[in-house]
DNA sequence: CACCGATGTCAATGCTGTTGACAACGGCGA
DNA sequence: TCGCCGTTGTCAACAGCATTGACATCGGTG
């Protein structure tokens, strides 16, 4: 019976993998769900990859392996933004694979090649030591880590009830005003944009470096 | 051969999976392993939890049910930075389990209570308008997320090539200089203590509110 | 043509969570 | 003391999972 129908390599393994991942979630990732969606035997994905674990890896590899596009010609402020959001933007892409990530960060050359551009804006751009810089840099990604599982988390949940912000802030409008007093009152203003909280973090660690780098170069403005 | 010799309720097992995910990891929790360190048949777990997920969502619930103790006659900033510490130590205690309550967030009452906490600080500590209050308190949430999830990757991993900082920064400046050249210069001063880059970022989010809070009232504070 | 490595297929293995039938315990009323 | 019965531990079984080894088939090379 073996009629060899499809031929498959890694990447069409890969891409069926991330189409089942967007759109039905990271819990329906099965070798048998991936076979199926290939039209391949499930055991035929281990001809191209040692094991489902090694699988991911390279998918999350792939996930990091285009860069920012980020213009030199920008002030640093505005390249840093344009590559946090950047990173950022992988986790909304597939907001599980963020919680993936996290259980198999086999340092991918992405996520290095990020970090050094990173640094590269705290150093040359904005003018940080490079210890200063370093120390930034984790509390970027902390940042950027942060937002996106936050966002994973509202965007991951198939129950209306914790995805939809709306009902979260009914929910919480709804909370014992004498148990909860200040999370009932706070409630409208609760769960907003991902997307801004993420911008307004990000403009308080901009402004945070400029106030760590004023006092180090006298009068070093724009190079 | 039922000598039913255990007698189990929901609080010794709650027990056993917590000594089991801190010893062995959150990897090893299943429920032939439960079973085995109660002492009693896996299926016994079922009269007391109607399935796996639930007793995951009691024991989460059961982490973040002792509130912070808090010294109402300190300044809010130290009271913030002691609730805020507590929350992050949750995550130290079970690193596992962070990853593990994201992808089950049940409003848990605790996790209530802890955002009604910050939102009081906030709002009648350092003056906030309850709009301020509520977009800080979720940008103070993501905070103690992302570094309570980067603390776990480090020592989530039983691989030290990834668990021990000392060996990463070998890794990185280890890193082709021409290719990596800030990653490569800044490796001495990368993957520093968790709990210092914790407190560095919390300081600038003090720091943050207490500019946010001063247009308000026009003369209070130093100078 | 014959060969042979690469790759798809199939059956089987040992995990996993979960269920339904059964059995032992312990407290209840008589 | 007896019998009842709900609660709870035990056991065998099931479906689903990742993975493996034996086998079959393809495509290119001599």
């Amino acid at each position: 019976m073996g009629s060899q129908a499809v031929r498959l390599d890694r990447e069409s393994i890969l891409d069926a993998v991330e189409r089942i991942a967007a759109s039905e979630g990271v819990g329906k990732l099965t070798m048998r769900r991936i076979g199926s969606e290939l039209g391949a035997d499930p055991t035929a994905i281990y001809r191209h990859f040692r094991n489902k674990q090694e699988m991911l890896s390279c998918l999350a590899a792939r996930m990091f392996e285009t860069g920012p596009v980020i213009d030199r010609e920008q002030p640093w402020q505005e390249q840093l933004r344009v590559h946090l959001r950047h990173a950022f933007n992988r986790y909304r892409a597939h907001p599980d694979l963020g919680i993936l990530l996290a259980r198999q960060p086999d340092d991918l050359p992405g996520l290095v090649r990020l970090a050094d551009q990173a640094l590269g804006l705290l150093i040359d751009g904005a003018g940080l030591s490079v210890e200063q810089a370093a120390q930034i840099s984790h509390q970027l990604e902390n940042h950027v880590v942060g937002c996106g599982l936050f966002f994973a988390i509202s965007e991951y949940h198939r129950d209306p009830r914790v995805a939809d912000p709306e009902a979260m802030r009914r929910a919480y409008a709804l909370l014992s005003t004498d148990e909860y007093p200040y999370a009932s009152a706070a409630a409208p203003y609760l769960f907003g944009d991902p997307d801004e909280m993420f911008d307004r973090t990000t403009d308080l660690f901009i402004e945070a470096i400029e106030r760590q780098a004023q006092p180090a170069p006298a009068a070093e403005e724009d190079r």
